[in-house]
RNA sequence: UGGGGAAUAGUGUAAUGGUAGCACAACUGCCUCUGGAGCAGUUAGUCUAGGUCCGAAUCCUGGUUCCCCAACCA
């Protein structure tokens, strides 16, 4: 298990806290439970995409492994022909792969063991304590009775060995139609848990498998399938979600029927984030719908939805390690996910100047054809991330938030008669505001000192405040997507009566920027190279951006002290 | 009207009978060629009622609240 694809920096390197789960691990190795074995799988059914509670569960379940020197497994739960998808295999491999983790030659589907499982369910129907069944669906569910009823005994379970034996056979080979049969386990109809009330374990379904094809007309249950691939693979540690805590008689009671190989199951919380939705069902309805753009919109809350937007590999696994693991419900604060990216973002991203609501300043006192090359850094939290040349000319443009005709109080930048300092390049002073005809300011007209080249005055007076431009002959044209959340609300599954998570989508969770400029220098940046905008926060560059029409996407601002302030008044 | 889990600042977590700590958020300052970053500080917590104990977030008893379970989904 290594981070084969990413570089390990210090928010990385800061001590794993001891979860309970780890705490079990440690003690299992102290009392050589597992013969000093940790092994844990990341088990993802192909029927979606992943998001950032899968990521959760990947860095629980591969940072178990590499911290204990064991292995960690990817394994397709593919066990519903009629939900999976290869598109959702590759997707999931690429996401957890570009996540960092490295699963080596082990890469498992649940349905190449299905021969297996077949053959353990023909002993457990030898053994007395599986049968063939031929309720119907609701029957079943009528036969189960309630919470606070027991069920009855299906009229189909004492059948004899050699009737069960012939009749799953022909389930197998097709003989029944879709439903009319299932092989049940012979547990107990009256136990309180009803996962113990004689569980499906094989129904018939003539579908085609994304990988088995058409050799398979029944298919096994999670509850049957999950505890044999768990075995199979020599699982010591199975981790999953706590709504599976219900599950764990039935996952010890078929292990032990068998007496295989019994691994032992761990639950815990599932991740909940605040102005998001994270259940496969929502997500894919907003793809199906068209809410988004696609899975991997910016948006979502998915791997490939992150990526997109910006987040780098290493950012996620720092998040997913300051989340920490527990047995209770709880939403995390969205802002604890940015800021876990701007930390990650902060250290790694080379600085570029871009101005994305432009405003023209022309430099009156500055020869007329003249381009000079000013030095900038890269990074200034990385010294070897080096410098750089950024053309400096007559005609700029500045943001046009840092310019106010009349400027409040606290408002450092720039104003007429005021100085500011252009980012190293030079101190610039405005004497003069242009409008159109409608009183809209068009263009700037201010002079430079010649003497603060690079940004420093030989006389030591330094402006309150430093603005980024770019020269107007040189910048790239670029279109910028500013994302916000996708939800108004923290809790959008919240809804009020008669209305839907969908009713909390916010109409301002994307703003298309067409006429912004960036530095020359990005030109032949691959697509999605992060960058940090100075003073506007980390973006990167789209997938679909070109060289003729560059696209970047706005990961996360930069924290803005002034904006809150005004906000404050 | 059954069974299974769980409750610590606004949020996420630590403390495993011995000073309730950390992070995010919020708020103050300092510093700064990014109103970024960094530095220093402030606010704020053991669900509840009893009990055991020199001492309880932790152990015991009762209560409260929240989550999960009645797919031939996982």
């Amino acid at each position: 298990m290594s981070d084969v694809t990413n570089n390990t920096t210090e928010s990385e390197s800061s001590d794993q806290r001891t979860d309970f789960i780890r705490e079990i691990v440690i003690a299992d190795n102290k009392s050589n439970k597992w013969d000093g074995r940790v092994i844990t799988r990341f088990p993802p059914e192909p029927n979606g995409y992943l998001h950032i509670g899968h990521a959760k569960s990947i860095c629980l379940n591969f940072g178990i492994a590499q911290q204990f020197g064991g292995k960690c497994n990817l394994r397709f739960d593919d066990t519903n022909p009629t939900k999976e998808e290869e598109e959702y295999v590759q997707s999931i491999i690429q996401d957890v792969k570009w996540l960092g983790w490295d699963w080596e030659d082990r890469l498992y589907f649940a349905s190449d063991y299905f021969q297996q499982m077949y053959d353990w369910a023909v002993e457990l129907i030898k053994q007395g304590k599986a049968y063939v069944c031929d309720l119907a669906g609701d029957q079943v569910s009528l036969y189960r009775g309630s919470f606070t009823q027991p069920g009855k005994d299906s009229p189909w379970r004492n059948r004899t060995v050699e009737e069960n034996l012939d009749l799953f056979n022909r389930m197998k080979n097709g003989e029944f139609p879709d439903g009319s049969r299932t092989l049940r386990a012979k547990i107990d109809m009256a136990s309180p848990n009803l996962n113990m009330r004689d569980p499906v374990m094989y129904r018939i379904m003539h579908a085609t498998h994304h990988r088995t094809g058409d050799k398979w007309c029944i298919y096994p249950m999670y509850d049957w399938a999950h505890g044999l691939e768990d075995s199979i693979e020599k699982i010591t540690h199975s981790i999953c979600t706590l709504e599976f805590e219900n599950h764990r008689p039935l996952y010890d009671w078929f292990l032990d029927q068998l007496g295989i190989y019994h691994p032992q199951q761990i639950e815990f919380a599932r991740l909940n984030l605040t102005y998001t939705v994270m259940s496969k069902r929502k997500l894919l309805q907003l793809v199906q719908e068209k809410l988004v753009s696609n899975w991997d919109d910016p948006r979502m809350p998915t791997i490939s939805g992150m990526r997109r937007r910006g987040y780098s590999p290493e950012s996620i696994r720092y998040f997913a390690k300051k989340i920490g693991i527990n047995k209770f419900n709880s939403t995390v604060d969205f802002a604890l996910l940015e800021h876990c990216v701007r930390e990650v973002l902060n250290k790694t991203s080379p600085r570029i100047m871009a101005v994305l609501k432009p405003l023209k300043v022309v430099i009156t006192n500055y020869p007329e054809a003249q381009v000079e090359e000013l030095d900038a850094v890269n990074n200034p939290e990385d010294a070897s991330a080096g410098s750089r040349k950024v053309p400096f000319s007559k005609t700029l443009y500045i943001e046009q938030d840092d310019f106010m005709e009349n400027p409040p109080k606290k408002f450092y930048r720039l104003s007429p008669g005021k100085e500011v300092r252009l980012r190293y390049a030079y101190f610039i002073t405005c004497n003069e505001v242009i409008k159109d005809s409608a009183g809209n300011i068009t263009e700037l007209r201010c002079t430079y000192d010649p003497a603060t080249r690079g940004g420093d005055a030989p006389d030591g007076r330094s402006p309150k405040a430093t603005l980024h431009w770019v020269a107007a002959d040189t910048a790239l044209k670029a279109q910028v997507n500013l994302y916000d959340h996708l939800f108004t609300k923290e809790n959008p599954e919240e809804a009020e009566e008669g209305k839907t998570f969908k009713d909390a989508i916010s109409t301002d969770s994307l703003k298309v920027l067409e006429n912004c400029f960036v530095e020359p220098s990005v030109k032949t940046a691959p697509a999605l190279t992060r960058y940090q905008f100075e003073r506007l926060g980390y973006f990167c560059i789209d997938p679909d951006s070109t060289s003729e029409k560059l696209v970047f996407n706005r990961t996360v601002t930069l924290k803005d002290t002034w904006t809150k302030l005004q906000k404050k008044q």
